[in-house]
DNA sequence: TATTATGTATAAGAATCTTATGTATATTTG
DNA sequence: CAAATATACATAAGATTCTTATACATAATA
């Protein structure tokens, strides 16, 4: 998704979470989505798209539905009810790690004198 | 490091910053010292641990000191000049990550009337 | 007409982690 | 005293997630 490591892992919650919020939407959409909101900043590529999306399906979290837009092919994707409960989970779980993260690194530094 | 798959690629930032804090530590410190500051929700494996140790210290971010202490080997690491350096750069891209992950859940869910 | 944008898909390989196992000494508990 | 737990390091097999590359197809732009 980046040279970053540490978005390793998130990508199913930043799916979760967007479909949460959006209703429906196709991958195309998701990663365009993601790219304005951190501002250019993470982009997510296809390879790690398509593949999440499609587990996240087979796992029953998300459903799908094809539309037919100008001529071209669109997968929407939507949050199942069981893919609600989960997202909150998941969530739940972002908020604990980013505060943990946040506790490790706001330990205070090694002051110098 | 735990159920949540968050925190995979976070692990050399949270060696570094530790090191960075406490000027040297070794594997088995570590592991309890961010099990104390995440008052338990955070257990770093050994199997994950020293793998990455051995690859930080491989690639020139961490220098290793053998002591021996009540008999029993302890191998301490402090950070090379190359890792501090390269630790602060991981600790930026640790807060852009924090932030636009942030921005990505802190969007307004949908509204339901 | 060629490139870019839109749209989905997969396969090979890299990176990171879990789980299990192994070795060894010190301390605590029953 | 024996067994279990804590301390301390290490690695190997496999799972998961991602990157990189490739593929196909249509629409819009240069």
């Amino acid at each position: 998704m980046k040279n970053s490591q540490l978005y390793k892992g998130s990508l199913n919650t930043i799916i979760m979470k967007l479909l949460e919020e959006n209703g429906k939407m196709y991958g195309y959409e998701i990663t365009q989505k993601v790219k304005v909101i951190t501002q250019g900043e993470l982009n997510i590529t296809e390879g790690a798209l398509y593949p999440a999306l499609h587990k996240l399906e087979a796992e029953g979290l998300l459903d799908v539905e094809i539309e037919k837009v100008d001529n071209r092919m669109r997968k929407y994707y939507k949050l199942t009810e069981s893919g609600q409960r989960e997202t909150v989970n998941r969530l739940s779980e972002l908020e604990d790690f980013i505060r943990n993260m946040q506790s490790l690194v706001n330990a205070s530094p090694k002051l110098e004198f």
